[in-house]
RNA sequence: CGGAGUGUAGUGUAACGGUAGCAUUAAUGCUUUGGGAGCAUUCGGUCCGGGUUCAAAUCCCGGCACUCCGACCA
């Protein structure tokens, strides 16, 4: 893409009516445009990285079985209601509106009757099991309070999952197999190395849910590590049974803050059983279905890869979610040899089917580095009249701080 | 929802109750071209509603919005 026809520009200062780090960074680098408190746009660089994410998630989602689908926003009272969960006493952040006829819709702040109550239509046999069904989604939470940019907005963009099995045993080989996925996802996006599975509380069908929490200051819960085994544990189950049980060491423990990123947990049958979801067995008998969730929010993963990777001014993103793969520099000026041949470059990159956003401006260097290094994408080629005269491009791998100078071709191979 | 703070041009900031200024952006021209360049000209603003006052960005009341702390986070 020509920087050119990019109509979203870096900013100079910071935001001031911004102090987290991800909103601060996203916004000066056109990622994003706030909306009000907790409601962000993605502009088509944020578009970019958040479809790499999603790309991502997908890929290891339909790795271990998952079918991708797509639930209505509008959701209806009724299925609410047989779960006991319409209520503003019971859950007091739905965004709740109107028909034109006086009935209630809600705006979905979760999955869980959605998917349960398709599936009623659809399951009746031990032999339409298992059945993992996902959806990347705008959700909804009436928060009191967003925060931390767009880290808790009170719309945001998820994925979530929802296994159906015949049991307890088949849902846990489910469980595990998802739990790799996830640690999968998080290595990819660039996180694996601050990412931990920690055990969180369950709820009624077991003592434990998953979360992958990232270690980072600015986040917002406290977890306790053990480096050793490579696990964490959320300060709201840590107790002298649990540490017994995971066999951890109050000692040992390490305290820290951490985002989280991603958790999966066990539903069992609560939402089976009060949307009559069953399925008959081999033997003709009647069985709820057994379920479980597992969620990851996009918008938030972004945010937090900012936490991590940003710096004052400065974005590095990890190259499997940059929004471009190369940054092409073309320092032309009024030099229309060099023009030729960045228009060259970029045409052959691109031909490579390389992702590449070419900053073809009539701008000053000082400010093209200046974007570049707000907007974050890790490999940078100077296009110059220096460089022409070397008969090469100058690469520099952001990350590394390196510079090499490469033909056209090897920055090909370098990519491929 | 409780507490604290803040709302001035697209962005960032000044202004004792007395001419709304500076920087940047944008536009035009000339110069300049490996880290946000220089000169000149131009465009653009006091969150909304009420009140006090000869006079309100400034003081008072109400509303709205945003930020932070806490509570909450299925």
């Amino acid at each position: 893409m020509r920087q050119s026809k990019l109509f979203s520009k870096t900013r100079f200062e910071s935001p001031k009516d911004e102090v987290s780090k991800n909103a601060d960074l996203l916004i000066r680098g056109g990622f994003i445009f706030k909306e009000m408190a907790g409601v962000y746009s993605l502009l088509p660089l944020g578009l970019r990285v958040i479809k790499k994410i999603e790309n991502i998630i997908r890929e290891e989602m339909n790795s271990i079985g998952g079918t991708e689908m797509k639930t209505s926003v509008l959701q209806n009272k009724e299925i609410w209601e047989k779960t006991n969960r319409w209520d503003d006493a019971v859950v007091d952040n739905w965004f709740k509106t109107k028909l034109k006829n006086g009935a209630d819709v809600g705006l979905s702040f979760t999955n869980e009757e959605a998917y349960t109550n398709i599936l009623t239509q659809y399951v009746s046999s031990y032999k339409d099991l298992p059945i993992y069904a996902y959806d990347f989604k705008d959700i909804f939470r009436n928060e009191t309070r967003s925060k931390s940019g767009i880290l808790r907005g009170r719309e945001f963009y998820w994925k979530a999952l929802y296994s159906f099995s015949q049991n307890e045993t088949e849902h846990n080989r489910f469980y595990e197999k998802a739990k790799v996925a996830y640690e999968g996802i998080f290595k990819k996006v660039g996180l694996g190395d601050k990412t931990y599975i920690t055990f969180a509380s369950g709820g009624t069908f077991s003592k434990y849910s998953h979360e992958f929490q990232t270690l980072t200051e600015s986040g917002e819960d406290i977890i306790y590590i053990d480096e050793a085994k490579k696990i964490a544990i959320n300060k709201e189950v840590l107790n002298d049974e649990v540490l017994n049980e995971l066999g951890a060491r109050r000692d040992t423990l390490v305290e820290k803050k951490a985002i989280e990123v991603g958790n999966i947990f066990t539903l069992g049958t609560r939402f089976s059983d009060a949307l009559g979801l069953k399925y008959k067995d081999e033997k003709g008998e009647s069985k709820q279905v057994f379920m479980g969730c597992y969620g990851i929010g996009l918008t938030r993963l972004m945010g937090t890869i900012v936490e991590i990777f940003g710096k004052e001014g400065e974005m590095i993103w990890p190259e499997e979610v940059s929004p471009f793969k190369i940054h092409l520099i073309s320092l032309a000026g009024n030099d229309s040899e060099v023009e030729k041949i960045s228009d060259k470059i970029y045409k052959e990159l691109t031909d490579a089917g390389i992702e590449v956003l070419y900053d073809d401006r009539d701008m000053r260097v000082g400010e093209k580095f200046a974007d570049a290094d707000l907007i974050g994408i890790p490999l940078r080629v100077v296009s110059s009249k220096k460089t022409m005269e070397k008969n090469c491009f100058e690469v520099k791998d952001r990350k590394k701080g390196e510079i090499s100078y490469l033909s056209t071709e090897e920055i090909i191979k370098k990519l491929k």
